[in-house]
Order: C-alpha cells, then structure tokens, then sequence
DNA sequence: TCAAAAGTGTTAGGCATACACCCATGT
DNA sequence: ACATGGGTGTATGCCTAACACTTTTGA
C-alpha cells in the first residue's frame, strides 16, 4: 500500500487581498524549499478523510478549519522517493481570515508563512507540485464567489451588504459593479434581512443581513 | 497505511443516451449488489494514479480507455470493514462508445451491464455510496458539455456539425438548438472544416469538420 | 415532388455592466 | 455644508433560446 499523506492549501483573507499560508520544510525531499503544510493519514485517529484534513489542520495552526474541500488526489511512485517507494497525497483547500490564524512552526516545518497568491503562483521554486494546486485552489474559490455559492460557515452570521461585496472583491481580486451583486442576492433569495438590526459607522447605516438558511 | 483502491465510472454513449457500466460484486461486502468496477492500487504495477485506472480498467474491459478524469477521493474507517479497517477510493470518470465495449465479467465480478444513468442515479440498492459517484460524473460530464469543452480524444477525429450535436445532445438528454450550437462553435473557433471533405447520405451533403488544434 | 437533413437569418428576453442618482448619518 | 458609504433606478450590450426560412440531395 502507498505512503497517504493529507495536504491543505489554506488561503487567507487579508485586507491586501488573498494569501496562502506555506512553511519551510526541514526534511528532504525538498529540504529548505516552501511547501503547503500537510501531514500523513493515520488510520488510528482519523474516522474519514475529512477528519484526517481536520486533525493535520489542528496539529499546525492549533484552529479548527472552518471550511474545507477537497481539491483533487495526486500520486506516482516518484513523488517522495525520499520516504516511500509510491506516494499519495489527497489535497484540500480552506479558507480562513489571516488575521484569525497566528503562523506557527510546528514539527517539521521551520516555519509558517502567509504569502500573496499571485506571488505564490509564479514561484517555481515550490515544493512538488504545489505551485499548481495552489492555482487550482484559487481558480475553485474564485468560481465558487463567481456563482454566489458562498462557503456557509465563513461568511459571519450577520453582515451588511457592503461588507459581504468587499469579502469577494477581496477573494476575487477585481471589484464588482453594487447594483449588479445585489441584484443577484435578491434574485435568488440567498440573504434575508434581519428585522430592525442596523450597522452604522460614520456614515450611513446599514441594514444587516443573515444567509437564506 | 490505508486499503487503497480505483473505481471508474464508465459513461457509455449509446443511440438511447448515457448508460453507466455496473458489476455484480461476489464477494462482501455488499456480495450480489451491483458497483462500479474497480480495483486495488499496485504499487508494484502502477506508474501513478492515471496509470492505475487505466490498467483497472484494461483488466475488466480488455479495452484502453481513451478518456479518464478523476472525480473525487472518499476514504474512511468503515468504508469496507470485510477487507480493511480503512479503506480509500479514487474514483474516477471514462467516458466510451457503448457499441465498442462488450461487458464481459472478469474476476470478482459476476458480470457487467450497462444501465440507463438515469435509472442508476435513483437506484439506492448500489453498493457502498456508488449512486452518489455515478451522479458527481454524470453531472460533471454535462457541465463539460454545457461549457463545450470536449473530451478531444473522445470524439472522432472527423464529424458532421449535426453528428457533433447528437452526440451533445445524447450526454445531456435534452435536445439543443442547432442555430446557437453551430454560432458557439464558429465564435469560439473549436472546429474547422476540412476542405473538400463532405459527407452525404440521403439528403443534402454536410460539410466535415475536425477539432481545431 | 416530397422527405430529410444542412445551413442561415431574425427576433425577443434574460442577465450583466456601467453609471447616474438620491438617502442618511457623523463631523 | 460635505464627505462617506448605503441603497435604487436606468440604459446598453451580449449571449442565448426559439423559430422561421432557404438549400441541396436521394428517393
């Protein structure tokens, strides 16, 4: 049977736009180069893979990832010959607020680092192939915002409408038109206002709203 | 280390729409219910994961499938208690002609059958979560279809602008128009014509297109 | 002359973009 | 008063579905 490993491409949401979170390996392969943090499936702890993704998110960032999702599973007899004869990663994807998860290093990983995407995109000197599921990773998050179905369970519980926009401004990286995003969220009945609860600041207040349960 | 197995979910064309390849497990668990066709990771034979469907596949269907895509990972503790204490799948998804594949049970299975997707899909005495396998791949096949990226590979190398739809409009079960059919094609440049080349039958010749490189 | 399939044009509606404009509040 | 963000309306263009129509062959 091949070596299972879980990886986790975690992108962060930070005011300058999304980043995602890599560390420095310590052991070979690839020693030295940057790396999506991961760790090996244990059949002893883990009840599905899910879980799996779940405890080797716990183990690195000491937080319980809110949402995740399976990207894709890649594997052949050379990706860590180093360790195993045949390896098998399955890759995951979360999203979680930057500023909610503090980088620390953990066991073999000299340290945790949010870096931008677009940099990590064209960084060739990635581990594996990571430079690619960091892609795929953004390009899924980005449709997902693209078709308004919105990772329940990140979004706050309650929001302005002009806050949610700049959430996927944020993700997506381009602005949006505002007439035209809440067009789309009355259209298809995906938020409800919350009677009488209003947010102001110095401007404006704002009605605020919940997600269409 | 996890039991690691492949399944693929053969999507066969036929005049009557898309049809999905099922076998007759022996052996527990579920012995006698119908599943996908799979097999057990070889390290020993198998290059990478791509290489292990298509040799799983080779076993059961003597037959190279020309179009392979993977689908999704599961894997959890009681997925196939009678062989493993935890049990990963790689699923994935071929798509064939269903008049060039004769179903021939091969070891373990005591027979392959094609049957209707739509049968299949609400079918809940299949094997393990294979309903909800065949529905992911048909669905996601569709959505290739919609988005008109064709399997290159999957249809001949030469076509009528009509034999392309039918074979679109049998993935979807839903019939198309031909006028903005033929307007996406042109607009996006996905096919070209092959000079001098038509094809009659008893009624007005039609030009002959291949994919555009 | 007719059936059948190829191929083309025309119209109407939905959806997204862009932009203009008013509203309510703190400073 | 005015800056700031909330909130709404309107015009435009694009894409698509729907459908009508002509063309070319074999029977």
């Amino acid at each position: 049977m091949p070596f299972v490993r879980v990886e986790v491409c975690v992108l962060g949401l930070s005011e300058s736009g999304l980043q995602v979170l890599l560390g420095q390996r310590e052991a070979a392969p690839f020693a030295g180069q940057w790396a999506l943090p991961g760790g090996v499936l244990r059949i002893d702890l883990d009840e599905d893979l899910d879980a799996a993704a779940r405890r080797v998110m716990d183990e690195r960032l000491s937080l319980t990832l809110p949402f995740l999702r399976q990207l894709v599973t890649v594997g052949s007899r050379t990706r860590d010959l180093d360790r195993a004869p045949w390896a098998l990663s399955v890759v995951y994807r979360a999203l979680v607020w930057v500023d909610q998860v503090q980088p620390l290093a953990g066991k073999r990983m000299r340290g945790l680092a949010w870096r931008p995407v677009e940099q990590a995109q064209s960084d060739a000197t990635l581990a594996f192939d990571h430079r690619d599921l960091i892609a795929l990773a953004v390009q899924q998050t980005r449709d997902e915002v693209d078709a308004l179905t919105l990772p329940s369970g990140f979004v706050p519980s309650a929001f302005t409408l002009g806050e949610l926009q700049a959430l996927c401004e944020r993700i997506l990286g381009r602005a949006l038109d505002k007439s035209s995003f809440r067009r789309k969220l009355h259209d298809r009945a995906l938020v409800r206002p919350i009677e009488g609860a209003m947010k102001g600041g110095a401007n404006r207040p704002a009605q605020v709203f919940e997600l269409q349960r």
